[in-house]
DNA sequence: GAGGTTAGAGTCAGACTGACCAGAACAGGT
DNA sequence: ACCTGTTCTGGTCAGTCTGACTCTAACCTC
């Protein structure tokens, strides 16, 4: 497959696979989806659900089929945003693999296919990890996709696209504050996120209380806004 | 180049190449790199400077290969940033090729080598044009080039790499009205780096004056802090 | 009904921002 | 030497935004 002619130096033709970082909201913890690797030189080891790209595939639609062959046959409303690319010669000790991470947040808990060795940990604990519990460069998967996450909250209506709608504010600031690992003042996020162009806009009917008593919220919708402006930023 | 055995579905193996946005002050404008594309089909378009990946060689280093390449011998004090990666299937006609696109800020202005055809551009102009006029997905390229760059100005010292170290502050400031090409007051930018914690630090020595007179200007330095904070949002 | 919990509204001081003013220190021309 | 125009640098001031806090409403369980 030689693209352009009289290329002087030899250059690579590898493959390139595609690596999906999925999280989800499961009881008030920000959740990661990790399997087994195919590759048996990696047993033991945890790694990033991934599939090698087709031919005829866009790379949203390899990430989409990795990660549903990952969490089984029910596809959930899931938010992809690609990552970053790694190409590091030796990332794969069988060949050359140019890989692109993607983040993908789903509106429900994710459950493991039974086909295949999955498990769901905590996000932050699995971004704690020593590289040596992943398989290849995953664990640099693992962090940039909890960094990215963390950082395009405070400028983005990303976090919604954890929460099915219609949801409560209770239940947005559930998501940042599992996301962050950080307790937010309740009124003041109301007053942030309410009063933001277009972030949530009201829906009809009021969500009964949760186990622990309290007044029934309010519910609402996505607004059509996706910038959060001026940003929410949490202290350093 | 079979990687796991037994894979029922064909999986492409398909070339990968990095595309670099390389982009400078001059003359108190952003200025991007072009270059005719290898590729005869594409006779009389744009693009940018690309290369495919060797097999020894990081994504990193393409990148820098495929800038040097273009902008001739002296290689310019750069920074790298990866931007996204560009998958679709039929994004080159001649073959399936997955490119990285790179951003890449150099502190001096860009001299194109002579080697090829090669020009030197406004960077809002190049923005704006049509996507006929670029080959392939160029154009989305040079778009997300400079909408990461402008954004990025917001919480990052990025604007540092554009200059020359030492730098003063009304260069500085140059920079930021050259990416957001709006104006900005010099007293509030002034003392929203100088209080910005490890932004920048003072050097030695004044700054002769410009072409137009004025108060000589004191140097300063990039302090180590990458993340600006609060942000200087540019309001919208 | 008592006590606990969450939602929602409001207050207030401090931080930050944009607009603006004024002096300092240069260049160039008369 | 003097005036004009420019830029740098420091300052003020009002408006906005934020964090901490209080208070009431409306639910829960016991």
């Amino acid at each position: 497959m030689m693209l352009t002619a009289g290329h002087p130096a030899p250059v690579a033709t590898c493959a390139v696979a595609v690596d999906v970082a999925a999280m989800a909201i499961e009881d008030g913890r920000l959740t990661l989806l990790l399997v087994e690797p195919d590759d048996a030189g990696q047993a033991g080891l945890w790694s990033l659900p991934g599939r090698r790209v087709r031919d005829d595939e866009s790379l949203d639609t390899t990430a989409l089929r990795a990660l549903s062959e990952a969490v089984g046959v029910e596809e959930p409303a899931v938010l992809l945003e690609q990552l970053r690319t790694y190409g590091a010669p030796t990332r794969d000790p069988r060949a050359r693999v140019v890989s692109v991470a993607y983040l993908a947040l789903a509106a429900q808990p994710l459950i493991p296919s039974a086909a295949r060795r999955t498990t769901v940990v905590d996000a932050a604990e699995a971004a704690a990890w020593p590289a040596a519990r992943y398989a290849y460069d995953h664990a640099a998967m693992v962090d940039d996709a909890l960094e990215r996450l963390r950082a395009k909250l405070e400028y983005t209506s990303l976090a919604a696209a954890l929460l099915e709608e219609p949801f409560t504010l209770g239940e947005l600031r559930a998501v940042y504050e599992a996301v962050w690992d950080m307790a937010l003042d309740p009124a003041n996020f109301r007053r942030k996120v309410v009063t933001s162009e277009g972030l949530v806009r009201p829906a009809e009917g009021i969500a009964p209380s949760g186990p622990t008593g309290g007044r029934p919220a309010r519910r609402y919708r996505s607004g059509g806004a996706s910038r959060l402006h001026p940003a929410m930023l949490r202290d350093r």
